[in-house]
DNA sequence: CGGGATCCGTAAGGATACTG
DNA sequence: CAGTATCCTTACGGATCCCG
């Protein structure tokens, strides 16, 4: 309720006032994926202390992008949701992820990945332009651990969702973190060889998969 | 030193791991618009505690977002600048300023606009597709209090800086936040009715301009 | 005067336990 | 399941002071 005022007339600093303190946007991209339970939200960001996720989720109400609904009889589940103002954060949190994905180097012990991640780790490298020049329609379902999220795209357009697909064009399993694959350190034969990623596919597929969602 | 992780491989944790912090996307916003000395920083953000505006230099630099430079004699004076990775926090910001301009709502009491902030604002809004609709090649001077900025529309393209401009086209004087003229709540007619603007220009001037730099 | 460092009180975050 | 309550620790905010 009462987040401190940065004293400044400004949209970035109005931002930051909404959205702008520690959990928020983690909170906001999960949610970006679609709608989740309070204990969806905390299965997704595991280190944020409960009382934390409470007084955002108050926060972010009260600050009109999230709304707290109450499903319908027999279910009751409580449901926390982006209201339209908050899911137009979407452009925000994409930019952000692209900019931060250029930081994240291996995997730091510790840290988890989570289908939300992945769901919007896609979306945020998806370079309609380069899927549109070879006017591409493909599935691929991609693996990670014991996550699975599917990619359909289709000329400029691209649309990610948690769980498998029926019949994808290539699926990709990945041993490790693919930013070496992503950012160009290696192609699709090296992380082959290297072990980093087995595939129904060809090398070819997965650099075609590393033009589509590059991280830079 | 070491910002707490938030224990996630994803590209937007790492950002907000980067520049998350309370008050660090405000000094990323003014080194958009330029390189800056402490003092020109604090300036720009009266309610910084120096202490704090320190710690993030230190961090931001450490994270290779900003970098510190010491200018050659004589002037000898120190200098933050962003670094390439930085200046790529560019969209970030712009998305940020435009979604949270939208809350903007009156000027509360202790709210200061700088010219960073007018910068980057109209940075934030421009569309250049409805510029580029009309071809439009427009020199804007635009005023509020005793701050001064200028915007040069050219086509699809804009430039806006600090200062006044040779022989603008336009010259608007804003008395107070233009956020109802941007926004629609009301026309170019009504902001000079009611004095919130004054021009040399006319009521459909004002109108081109909120077309070009809308809020929403 | 530019570029900080120090000190202290308060507010927020973190960990854990508990409840309707 | 959906949160409160508690306790502790860290960070922030505000003021002041320092040094070349």
């Amino acid at each position: 309720m009462t987040t401190k005022s940065y004293g400044q007339y400004c949209g970035v600093a109005r931002a930051m006032e909404l959205v702008g303190e520690r959990w928020a946007l983690l909170i906001v991209r999960d949610l970006l994926v679609g709608p989740k339970r309070y204990t969806d939200l905390r299965a997704g960001l595991p280190k944020i202390p409960t009382n934390v996720l409470a007084t955002r989720l108050k926060e972010l109400e009260q600050g009109g992008v999230v709304a707290r609904r109450v499903e319908p009889s027999p279910s009751r589940a409580i449901v926390y949701e982006l209201t339209p103002y908050g899911a137009d954060l979407d452009q925000v949190v994409l930019a952000l992820g692209r900019w931060g994905a250029r930081s994240l180097g291996e995997l730091r012990p510790g840290e988890i990945v989570t289908t939300d991640i992945l769901v919007m780790a896609l979306r945020s490298t998806f370079r309609p332009d380069r899927a549109k020049k070879v006017r591409a329609r493909v599935s691929y379902e991609l693996r990670f651990g014991d996550l699975v999220v599917h990619a359909l795209v289709d000329d400029e357009s691209l649309e990610v969702a948690a769980g498998p697909i029926d019949k994808p064009n290539v699926v990709i399993e990945a041993r490790g973190p693919l930013s070496p694959l992503l950012n160009g350190e290696i192609d699709g034969e090296a992380a082959l060889k290297t072990g980093l990623v087995t595939t129904d596919g060809t090398a070819a597929d997965l650099n075609r998969f590393a033009q589509f969602f590059p991280i830079q």
